[in-house]
DNA sequence: GTCTATAAAGTGATAGAC
DNA sequence: GTCTATCACTTTATAGAC
């Protein structure tokens, strides 16, 4: 590896890295490239010369938050479904324990990470995604009903796809306002670990998933 | 009234008819206070002069969607509970219906409506919300979940929180994102009528409410 | 690849005339 | 209450030297 190219990688990681944290705690948009590029170390131009524009930049972002989990959701249900005729319970904990899984690999601290995971879901809309992240959101959007209604056959496609839309909202708020929520319920909701928090996500949507079918 | 008493008012509610189209549209951050006095129709010192900066102006939209929702849900649940005990399903009709409602109240279309009010639950984050509001939402968050437990007493207060939060994950996400789904999914998700989406999130979310309680 | 300097345009807020 | 003019500052992006 020469200089330049040494150079090029760690200007462009500590771009990333500085990248993930100011977006995490603040949004994109609240986040200027002069606070960036100083948390960064680095120089102002840099952001352009390396992601083209801020755009860029938030773009390389969301897809290294959003398609790793895409792409363990997928390898996931494939898993589960080359050992037989996974339940509602083991397709949910396919889709939803990526996300707390793709926390190890960052360096964000657990709080922030999932903040940023439900920016990165939120924010941006679902329709200006990435073009790369979009596709694979399609391919789990397809094959999660499909799975589903394998065993839940009293349900319709259209209402599997409206229920599992309802549980991506209750994951994405989770992760976007618990630590609100527990400042403002003065501890009400006690301190469970992630672990718990997924459990109670897991049986709450579990059971809204194989409420009865409605009149379509 | 004089003419000041009613050049004011008119300037004041043009202000305000223009923040609720806009910042629905456009989120509260990427709206200017040119562009926005601009479709209002009036002068750009206006909205210092009537609601003292952009923040004020936020904020008093903020409270004029958030707050009628909130005494809404606080009087449904007591008309309610003055009938008997209301079961779970009641219990959320009286919590979701009144967002519904609301949006015969306002002048904005159905749509951009609903865009409003998930935005007023969600990028303000709970915390800084007005005070006024922060107080609804602190009666709303400590009624419900005590209704709740009358007729779930297997459950403990603090799981009962958490599915209300989750509850409240997936109203908004329908609020904000249903419309990026339907072009997204391509009309996979058919074509209900409000109503009928009420009707789904209901019967998924009452049966999540009534799930199993889990060790914490 | 990295830097400085700067362009070009935008922002919220306010003083002061009317 | 409403207006113009302007302040003080921020933003992204880029040209050009090194």
């Amino acid at each position: 590896m020469t200089n330049a190219e040494s150079a090029d990688l760690s200007a462009k990681h500590a771009l990333l890295e500085a990248a993930q944290r100011l977006f995490a705690a603040n949004g994109f948009e609240k986040v200027s490239m002069r606070v960036l590029t100083q948390e960064a170390g680095v120089n102002l131009a840099a952001v352009n010369y390396h992601f083209g524009s801020k755009e860029g930049l938030i773009e390389a972002v969301v897809e290294s938050y959003i398609n790793p989990v895409n792409e363990l959701r997928l390898q996931r249900l494939t898993d589960a479904e080359a050992e037989g005729t996974p339940g509602v319970e083991t397709i949910l904990d396919c889709f939803l324990r990526p996300v707390l899984e793709s926390v190890r690999s960052s360096a964000l601290s657990e709080k922030l990470f999932f903040q940023m995971m439900g920016r990165c879901m939120n924010d941006r809309g679902l329709g200006n995604l990435p073009a790369t992240s979009i596709a694979l959101f399609e391919k789990v959007t397809t094959r999660y009903p499909v799975a589903l209604q394998r065993i839940c056959p009293q349900l319709k496609l259209e209402e599997i796809l409206w229920r599992l839309h309802f549980t991506v909202g209750a994951l994405i708020h989770v992760l976007i306002h618990t630590e609100g929520l527990r400042i403002v319920s003065r501890g009400k909701i006690g301190n469970p670990s992630v672990e718990g928090i997924l459990t109670m996500v897991k049986s709450y949507c579990s059971a809204g998933i194989q409420a009865p079918p409605n009149e379509l």
